[in-house]
Parts: structure tokens; C-alpha cells; sequence
DNA sequence: TTTTGAGTTGTTCGA
DNA sequence: GTCGAACAACTCAAA
């Protein structure tokens, strides 16, 4: 009888509920030894952001108590993940090692070789769905290729089953007769030296618990409100369940679990909530299907798209500072929060790449460094959606209007008044388009155009045309 | 093979 | 200010 430990190596799926892997190793009977590993040098040119380390500083440290409540602890290790795993197996003769999949391009290739080669010195290897309502490469259009639009897609979905949670026995979990060495959080570096982590730690509880009692609020208080109200960005309308479903602190089959009785009794507003949930697995569907869509077009023509590369409204943009009001309140509540609300990422993603023709792969790569929830699939997803280079059901260029979009979404302005102090005495009639402003409203508001608050860096009816014309030049 | 219907989130214009 | 129609006009998925 072996007595050899198991390892369990957790990834983006730090938490013990519904964790079939946890589960796999708990149900082996042999001692356990969590692992997480940090190798940046596997993710490739993806290698996580500030803001996506400061949420995993506080997940691990959170998953850590949680493992040390039950008697067991999360050990820590950081470099190429096939040389650690090597090197933990050999210091605890662990026999077996259970993992949740990770689904990105670079992930699924490195597993897979490293899957092999330790089956091949003799491992037992468990690999689970952890993360995802379907499995990507089961799914396909009638004529066997995958889809590549999302409502024929998440329709043949929902005509399937979705899994349910799995319960994880975690109060039988074993610790090993002695803890490997493990390094520390504190020596990892990932709280930032300059304190921007504040506001984002005031902001979001970032622990598995945190993320459960989002969970059951959400579906509780607003998931039935959730078609009204999603695109308010001065409510707090959308489910805010993004980090944790990206660092797997919450599953999508928890998710379902938690609106099922809604979705059943017909609730509309869950049925629109869960359209979302698929919209994360069709972006981990179109990643899995056309891995080169991280850095390039799925649509091809768009290589050829004569982009205006320029610094100046790169900066401008990142920093909230293009003179409309709606964008910059966007781009301000990420630089501040870690965040943005869906609608406006949409206004602020086609303003860059529309009105300042920067190339959707700048924003996005923004997005991936300031983002919380910054999430490779769904990043690729949203970024190429907006520039309308991948997978799109619109058959024309379409341009958000900024201005439009602040009076339809935020018509008291208090969205702007919020991220854009400068304008928060600005009257709601005036706020997302100041310049339009008489001079004594903007004085009243104490707003001094082109000095305490930006004019507009592009004229919006020009920039509209001028993208148009550069869209004309990749069409036929 | 060809055809047909339809596609997350819009904008502009003119009555 | 508001409302409905026109515009955009390509590609996917299924019959």
C-alpha cells in the first residue's frame, strides 16, 4: 500500500468548492500537498499584469487560511512550472498529481507535454474541467467546424446539459508527515511599492468567500433586474463576478447553480445573465479554435488595416484625458479600481480604435495590464468584437458615439461626475458633451475647457468619417 | 450547391 | 426633444 502524496497543483482555480481536482486527490486517501506555482516564463508575451498580481497576492493568501483551516497548507514555489513540479516530486516521492485545465493556447500545449512526460516517469495524472460549462473541442456547427457566431452557438449550448458543482470533502483532507519548503508571498513582490493597490483592495473582497457572497447577492438582489440595469454604469447592475471567475475562485457551474431556480421559472433577467456566462465560454471557445487571435485579426483583411500608431492619443487615452467625458470617466474607474463597467468598455475600446485608429491589440494589451479581471480569452474576444475583425455579426463598421452613449446610459451624468471630478458640477444637460456648453454654465461648474478639463482631442463627426474611409481601404 | 434568414450591446437624419 | 426609418451591406449556419 503507498503511502506517496499526492500534489495538487492550482492554477486559476483557487478555491476548494466545486474543485473536481481537490476532490480527485481528497478521494484518493493519500496526504495532499497544494501547490501554486508562479512561472511567468510559460505565459509567453502574457505574462500577468500589475492588477492581476495584486488580486493573486490576496487569493492565495486567502486560499492559503482557507487550506490551513482544514489542517493543511498552500505551498508556494515560482519558476518553469514542468521543472518545479520535477523537483516537488522528487523532495515528497509524490506519486499522483491532480490539476483543474486551463484552456489558453499556451497553457494546453505546455500541459499536454508535461502530462506525457510525467506518465511517463510513472505518475498518476489527473487533469479536470474546473473552469468551463462546455468543453471546447466537443462543440461544433452542423457542418463540423466550429462556430463562429454566438447565438447559433450558445444555442446549440443550451439545447445540451450543463455540469453541476462537484462537493469537494475538503474536511478529509491530509496533510503530509512534512511540508516541503515553500516561499513566501511577502518575497514574491506582488503589492506594488507604489500604493495603488488602496482603493483596489477597499473595493473588492478578493477571497473565494468574497466571491460567494457576490455570487449570492447578485442572484438574489439583481439578477432579475440584470436586463434593465446592466447598462447603467452609475448602478451597481452587473454581477461583478469577473475576477473570481477568472482566477476560478468561483465556477461558472456555480454560477448556473445559483440562478437555476430563477432561469426555471422563466426570469428573464437571469436568462440575459447567463448569455453573459456564455460569452466567456465562446471566448474560450474561439481561443481554443484560433489560438492565433491573441495577437492577430481572426479576420484576416483586418491585417491590412492602416492603423494611425500615435503615442500622444495612446497616452491621452490611457490616462482619461481625450475630452470626452464618458471615456475618460472609463478609462479613470480602471486606472483607479481595477475596473470597468461592461457598457463602458465597449464606448472606450471603440473610441480608441475608431476615433484615434490605434490598433484594438494596444488597448487590449492596456486592458491586460490594469484590468482585475483581465482575462486572455475574454479580452481577445471583446477587443476584436469592437474593432469588428472577429468573430462579428455585424456586417458594418460600427461606431459607438460617445456622447450619445453618455446621455442614453448615464443621463444624470453621475457616472462622470464620479471618475471625472473636474465635471461634477457640470448640469446633466451639458456633462458628457461640456464644449457644447455657454460660457456661464461652465464657469458656474467651474470647468475652464482646454485647461482644468481636456477639449476634445478629435472632432467626433471628422474622426467617424476618418475611420470610415480607413475601413473602405481593407473591404473587397 | 445554392439559397435564405439572421446576426449582443448603433447612429444619423428628417418629420 | 422624440420617434421611426434608413443606413450599414458581410458572412455564417442551416435548410
Amino acid at each position: 500500500m503507498s503511502s506517496a502524496p499526492s500534489i495538487v497543483w492550482f492554477r486559476q482555480d483557487l478555491r476548494i468548492d466545486d474543485q473536481p481536482a481537490l476532490k480527485a486527490a481528497i478521494q484518493r486517501g493519500e496526504p495532499i500537498i497544494p501547490v501554486y506555482i508562479h512561472s511567468p516564463e510559460d505565459e509567453g508575451e502574457w505574462t500577468p499584469g500589475g492588477a492581476t498580481l495584486l488580486w493573486l497576492h490576496h487569493a492565495l493568501a486567502s486560499l492559503d487560511e482557507t487550506l490551513r483551516s482544514h489542517g493543511s497548507r498552500l505551498i508556494l514555489r515560482s519558476g518553469p512550472a514542468s521543472r518545479i513540479l520535477k523537483d516537488l516530486i522528487k523532495e515528497t516521492g509524490s506519486d499522483a498529481i491532480f490539476w483543474n485545465r486551463r484552456y489558453e493556447p499556451r497553457a494546453i500545449e505546455r500541459d499536454q507535454t508535461l502530462k506525457s512526460q510525467l506518465k511517463e516517469d510513472g505518475l498518476e495524472v489527473g487533469s479536470f474541467n474546473g473552469s468551463l460549462l462546455i468543453e471546447p473541442g466537443k462543440v461544433f456547427n452542423k457542418s463540423g467546424t466550429p462556430f463562429k457566431v454566438f447565438t447559433p452557438f450558445w444555442k446549440h449550448c443550451l439545447g445540451g446539459t450543463f455540469p453541476k458543482p462537484v462537493a469537494t470533502p475538503i474536511k478529509d483532507i491530509k496533510a503530509p508527515s512534512s511540508w516541503p519548503k515553500s516561499e513566501t508571498l511577502d518575497a514574491w513582490d506582488f503589492i506594488p511599492s507604489i500604493p495603488w493597490n488602496k482603493p483596489i483592495e477597499k473595493a473588492w473582497d478578493m477571497t473565494e468567500a468574497g466571491g460567494q457572497k457576490r455570487l449570492k447577492s447578485f442572484s438574489r438582489n439583481s439578477a432579475s433586474r440584470y436586463k434593465e440595469r446592466r447598462d447603467l454604469p452609475a448602478e451597481d447592475g452587473t454581477s461583478t463576478l469577473s475576477p473570481y471567475l477568472h482566477f476560478g475562485q468561483i465556477s461558472p457551474r456555480q454560477v448556473l447553480a445559483s440562478v437555476r431556480g430563477a432561469l426555471e421559472k422563466g426570469d428573464e433577467g437571469s436568462r440575459v445573465f447567463m448569455s453573459e456566462i456564455g460569452w466567456r465560454e465562446f471566448g474560450y471557445y474561439l481561443l481554443f479554435h484560433f489560438p492565433h487571435t491573441t495577437s492577430d485579426p481572426l479576420n484576416p483583411s483586418f491585417e491590412d488595416f492602416p492603423w494611425k500608431k500615435n503615442e500622444t492619443f495612446l497616452k491621452a487615452w490611457q490616462k482619461g484625458q481625450t475630452g470626452y467625458p464618458l471615456v475618460d470617466a472609463g478609462m479613470r474607474q480602471l486606472w483607479l479600481t481595477g475596473w470597468m463597467h461592461n457598457r463602458v468598455r465597449m464606448v472606450v475600446a471603440s473610441f480608441l480604435i475608431k476615433h484615434l485608429l490605434q490598433p484594438w491589440q494596444d488597448g487590449a494589451a492596456w486592458f491586460w495590464d490594469t484590468l482585475v479581471d483581465a482575462d486572455l480569452a475574454s479580452n481577445t474576444l471583446g477587443w476584436q468584437w469592437t474593432a469588428g475583425c472577429g468573430a462579428d455579426a455585424a456586417p458594418f463598421f460600427r461606431i459607438f458615439n460617445p456622447i450619445t452613449q453618455g446621455e442614453k446610459f448615464d443621463p444624470d451624468g453621475n457616472y462622470v461626475a464620479t471618475w471625472v471630478p473636474e465635471l461634477k458640477e457640470m448640469p446633466a444637460k451639458y456633462i458628457h458633451a461640456p464644449w457644447d456648453a455657454p460660457a456661464e454654465v461652465l464657469e458656474e461648474a467651474g470647468v475652464d475647457l482646454g485647461s482644468n478639463y481636456p477639449r476634445p482631442i478629435v472632432d467626433h463627426k471628422e474622426a467617424r468619417n476618418r475611420a470610415l474611409k480607413a475601413y473602405d481601404q481593407i473591404k473587397g
